[in-house]
DNA sequence: ACAAAAAGACAAGTTTATTTTACATTAAGT
DNA sequence: ACTTAATGTAAAATAAACTTGTCTTTTTGT
């Protein structure tokens, strides 16, 4: 699985702590997602979407390894 | 968690079988997901909307004991 | 160059998702 | 009523997500 957090993290201009608080999630949790250690769950997913306000799929995107 | 699975099953014409093994995982991952017992990962989510045509967003959404 | 903030990495432990197997219930067609 | 397909449910085992803690490296501002 791709991720696009970074790019919005930038454009939000938010560091992995203050998304990971927005998300109720640790700072290592977003870290190791957005180096694609692994896929966070559904719920996760919608969160970080409604926070940066863009669709799920803007965010995350699945390769040919994921299938 | 609230999902429109069973919806879009019955708008496709598809058993949770069938489901099941366009998105390659077993009929009894679709009946938990389905029933709200857990929550899929972000993978299978996208995997879903992509056979149903829609976004994840118009098959998972977020509820107040989510946040 | 220095200090501080942010990000990367890693290991151990807990929780939760997912699979497998198996059986019970419901719905639909004949 | 009978049969079959579809669905619901549940226990045990495995895999994966997530946390906590700690340490290192990179980036940024002064």
């Amino acid at each position: 699985m791709k991720n696009t957090i970074k790019v919005q993290r930038a454009i939000h201009n938010m560091t992995q702590e203050e998304l990971a608080k927005k998300a109720g999630v640790s700072r290592q949790t977003i870290n190791t997602i957005e180096s694609g250690k692994y896929v966070p769950s559904t719920v996760l997913a919608l969160k970080m979407a409604g926070i940066f306000n863009v669709k799920v799929e803007e965010i995350f995107s699945l390769e040919p390894s994921d299938e």
